[in-house]
DNA sequence: TAAAGTTTTGTAATTTTATTACATTAGTGG
DNA sequence: CCACTAATGTAATAAAATTACAAAACTTTA
């Protein structure tokens, strides 16, 4: 899809003028898409077909299809390259790196969702007798997030931290309950044995996790949360926006479902958050 | 800026035959950027420089600069022009519009991340003794995640939920100390008590919350998470993502600023990790 | 290592596409 | 209804992209 990341995947798959094409236009995608085809041609050292049958490699009709592509890649701001952070860089550059990282893969993420696993989720979510939410390490913070999503809407929820705890929670589950298992990986072991545990109990399981992954293997519905596994060092976990973003359409697609009255609920939640807060009078 | 929108303001102070242009690439703006300027002309019935001229006075240099722009326009999908989920949405019409608002709200954020803040935060966090991450509901969840990051990179780092321990945290900090308070709107009144206490306690205290608010009011530095005031009622808290990708922003210059050694201590976490993990191999 | 084959690259011709200059038409106020 | 202005189209021109083909630059094999 994006015209970017094709090239730099590509990168090593091109001929010598081919690679001298695709720097140029790396080094300066902004300017590349106002160039003529004899322009770049000139920046890159090569003569003008070179260019034309790069663009053809790239999946693309020619030049001026090439360029519209491009400009797509090009619309939300700079670049969605993979740029790594680097020890040199100053506080914009890996500032501005990880929020561009960030934004690349949620939206990624939002060109794969499937919504028929979603819509799925939010029957299953709708009949619960009990929700409970178990992730860990990074993946606890969400499933920390859905419980406080969740509890708003009035509805039996729980989620632990503890691995002993959440063992003995699915232990204890039932016909009815609905048991969501969050990993980015799919590969904790004893979250693979929650969800076997709770299976056996006829609770539902709910995996948020990479799809083909052992605990996904173990789940009555999974939800994809993939994201391309990120091999650098210094790459903030991108996927946990991916599950943060499911676990908040999930939410919505439970009180559009559970109708006015829910929303009430909801609303007084709300109203009831507000008095352990400094009224807006306070501020100077 | 988006040609989208500038066709549709200006398009009654264009003549009839730029009408004829204008309403031809509204009704189908995605054939359009593929077509000839032959094409459209033919379709919107009209001579080819008449397009031309239409593309001028739409602010660009002529058709193909046009179309690079339209093209622009249309990456990002089709715009809502109600971002809001009604009643009546789809799971592909609320999915959609949750992961639009959330990207405009991350885009919004990265517009307005001040990178001064944030490298003081990340020099008065590598010189700390101690550092804390406290936050209550929604913000409990980032301050979580805040904890996992910082934990791997072997630094003392504490987070609680319960506002007894987090008081009680506050009260025994000192000189050296770092606290981090998270919080949304900034007018909780129980984490502006802890500002304060671990304050008078000389310990350094940074703010991720809205600039202006009682608890930005309290602490020592303060890096801002404002997003716009969410009215809608299904709207998720777009700004955990802005607080959470403040954590990443602030643990990645952590590790650049910490150098080699402690680079290598991270790589040591993840190994540990991975022991906790089905082998990829177990994976069919 | 030289010859045959294969791939890569460039030159020049061709075609397609966009732009300009100018003529024509339609519309507007006196 | 005439004169003037704005809008539109025709045809010529210029620019850009693509194709066909030939020349290099590599590989392979004897």
């Amino acid at each position: 899809m994006n015209v970017l990341e094709q090239i730099t995947i590509n990168l090593n798959k091109l001929s010598r003028s081919e690679r001298k094409v695709a720097d140029a236009i790396l080094s300066s995608p902004k300017s590349a898409i106002h160039s003529s085809i004899a322009t770049l041609a000139k920046l890159a050292d090569v003569s003008e077909p070179t260019v034309n049958r790069f663009c053809r490699r790239m999946d693309t009709k020619g030049f001026p299809d090439f360029k519209l592509h491009l400009a797509q890649s090009l619309a939300n701001g700079t670049p969605y390259v993979n740029r790594h952070v680097e020890e040199s860089d100053s506080v914009e550059d890996y500032t501005n790196k990880i929020y561009e990282a960030t934004l690349a893969s949620l939206d990624r993420s939002r060109q794969m969702v499937d919504t028929v696993s979603i819509n799925k989720a939010v029957d299953i979510l709708t009949q619960a007798k009990k929700i409970s939410f178990f992730g860990l390490g990074a993946s606890a913070a969400v499933a920390q997030d859905a419980l406080n999503k969740f509890f708003r809407f009035n509805v039996p929820v729980q989620s632990f931290q503890d691995a002993l705890m959440q063992r003995m929670a699915c232990i204890n589950s039932s016909d009815g309950d609905v048991v969501i298992l969050i990993s980015h990986t799919g590969r904790t072991k004893s979250l693979v044995e929650l969800a076997i545990m709770a299976k056996s109990n006829d609770a539902m399981v709910i995996g948020i996790t990479a799809t083909g992954s052992p605990l996904a293997n173990e789940c009555n519905l999974v939800i994809s949360s993939e994201v391309p596994e990120d091999t650098d060092l210094y790459m903030p976990m991108a996927s946990r926006i991916g599950q943060l973003i499911i676990i908040d359409v999930l939410a919505t697609g439970f009180t559009l479902r559970r109708g006015a009255k829910f929303r009430d609920n909801l609303q007084k939640v709300k109203q009831g958050i507000k008095e352990s807060r400094f009224n807006k009078q306070l501020e100077v």
